[in-house]
DNA sequence: AATGAATGAGAATTCATTCAT
DNA sequence: CATGAATGAATTCTCATTCAT
């Protein structure tokens, strides 16, 4: 029972900062959602920011462990980064609420970020990093600073997942800039556009 | 007089809601860094919401103009697309605030985004489109949705910017991924790979 | 207007402070018996700790002044000393809150004391040393560190006043001890003892 | 063992209701404290206000018993009052919370009293009252209140020890008033003082 | 145009207490 | 006996906003 309480909370939590953000939600919002008392979440973890920071390092952890996964299935540096760039969007298929909860950290400038977490973020950079650096040492891809291209795909998949409403928005305009695409359909076009930018 | 206040208001506003969000921040914070009592700040502006909006706009607008202005000195689509991204890389060396102030507007799906801001917004978009259109017109481009190259620049431009604190705590690490790069050398790797890769 | 906010907040406080103690006491409170608005309290003194030290450093510095007058109203040690006792019993008479306030305040060992406040405290006891030391000087008195008859007159005359209930509570015994006594009997019997006892 | 975890609450609960009084602490606080958990504080203990109140009389009891045993070695009155005295000042150099207690409790008028501990209290009070009385009857002593002495002795005696940090802070001044004494001195000068004041 | 004062509605956090085990 | 979990009711403090001047 106390293990469904707290992943009760931790779940109405994700959900409410993803949607608005560490000050925008309250934690009377996160009870009412999560089904418990507010003292309740209190009981559990000690703080709003604490609890922010355990659904941070929780949701990046199982995002690292998936994309891990995903990634060795695989043997050429090209077949890596897409196997990196397609389970990136399948895992925000899934769950919509990892890239704005992303984006927001990002954009505060990982004020929120416990050292522990930072670590995850680093591992994760990491795999796109060691990618890299098999297609350089093979000869594939041009030299080129590891973040570039991570950023790129950061970039791009959370902010195409992150603006779901948004993208809708502009779908009237006679040019919609093709925003009515699928997430699958980004990734591959991502895919494409990067792989054969850092061909030799 | 009067717009000395109301600029020290904007340009309060604007690092403020830049740094700590909409939420994150209180009127009450802003008028003192405006040096202005906090009734001043109704009295231009309606509202904390209000007050918001026109940060946005404004700031949308004046960065646009200057995209614009350098995109079309170019002639051919690789030049214009190399002057979007260094228009946009020396924007945000000047003015730090825009990267943060996007990226948390993204993520929050353009809740804040008024109709005037989100046509501003499309026109900078557009300015895109059109130089990829042309592109794709003389043979040089493939064909791709602008959505996906607009990202990848805006994506990895706007982080770069908001995580300058962020990316220094990496740099202890013996792997530090290029993150000590300058915004220059980041937006030339940027330009060479996304040329590269829309190339046909 | 203001100042006349700020002295009912001033008074609310005082009042509640001296009988429930600060801990036992909330801003609810206080703002319901000042008839103002709870943040208005919030306007005025940044805490509830900010206010409670006002309290405390406002009457404390009232209090001195009035003892010190009456005291260089005399000329000899014996009628100062007097003096001194007898103006405490007034004053508290007066003001049935500062007792059970500085006794509280004892108790917890000066915790929520100022450097501003503490000094005042000092130059109360200051007042006291100067008399025994002028007594002892013209061979009138014993030589007995100040403190003691300092803290004899103080802790009498703050539990005789701060006691007013529990006292008759024991006035149904075949003995109450003498507790029916007024605060001006009280002070001169201790007068009498205190001084008595100093003589050589 | 179920004496243990009791005797632990106790003690835990004194120190820290001396310290920072009923309202000040609270129960978690005296749970850590004790190292037992906040439930079985409720199992032997049925309120902290029993609690508090448990912990009152059961100390009062015992300060009397100590006295009593003490004064009622001595036969004339002047050795008796010194013995209160004395057995006063030792029994608060080996329980520095006994005194912010007992300072607390007059200084919010007994609000927390029950009759048996009122009655426990009273019963300290008559000894000097006894004591004062074989004095005036046997010529010795001037007819004065009972009360006076007693608050002058447990005024003076509770306030120095309840203020030991405090007074600390006055010794870098120029005057310390004699705050540097022990707790002996201080008995023995009060002693001196007080029964030189009653003497006929 | 500008400001000090005031406030209603909320926000985070605490706390004494209960209860199932 | 003892405890981890849970909670209703406070409690301190904040905040966007208004208003008289």
């Amino acid at each position: 029972m106390a293990n469904d309480t707290k992943d009760n909370i931790l779940n109405a939590a994700k959900q409410l900062f993803a949607k608005r953000g560490y000050d925008g939600c309250n934690v009377d919002h996160i009870a009412d959602k999560a089904k418990v008392n507010k003292a309740t979440i209190y009981y559990h973890f000690k703080s709003k920011a604490l609890l922010y920071e355990t659904v941070l390092e929780l949701n990046l952890r199982r995002f690292l462990k998936r994309l891990r996964k995903k990634v060795h299935e695989h043997d050429s540096p090209e077949r890596k980064l897409e196997a990196f760039v397609s389970t990136y969007a399948s895992n925000f298929a899934d769950d919509q609420q990892m890239a704005p909860l992303m984006l927001r950290e990002l954009a505060s400038d990982g004020t929120h970020l416990t050292d522990k977490t930072r670590a995850v973020l680093s591992e994760i950079i990491a795999e796109v990093d060691v990618i890299l650096e098999e297609g350089r040492a093979s000869g594939l891809f041009i030299d080129a600073k590891s973040f570039i291209p991570y950023f790129m795909i950061v970039g791009s998949m959370n902010i195409f997942t992150s603006t779901k409403k948004l993208r809708k928005k502009f779908q009237n305009n006679d040019n919609d800039f093709g925003f009515a695409a699928t997430i699958d359909e980004t990734a591959q076009e991502l895919s494409r556009i990067i792989l054969n930018g850092l061909k030799k």
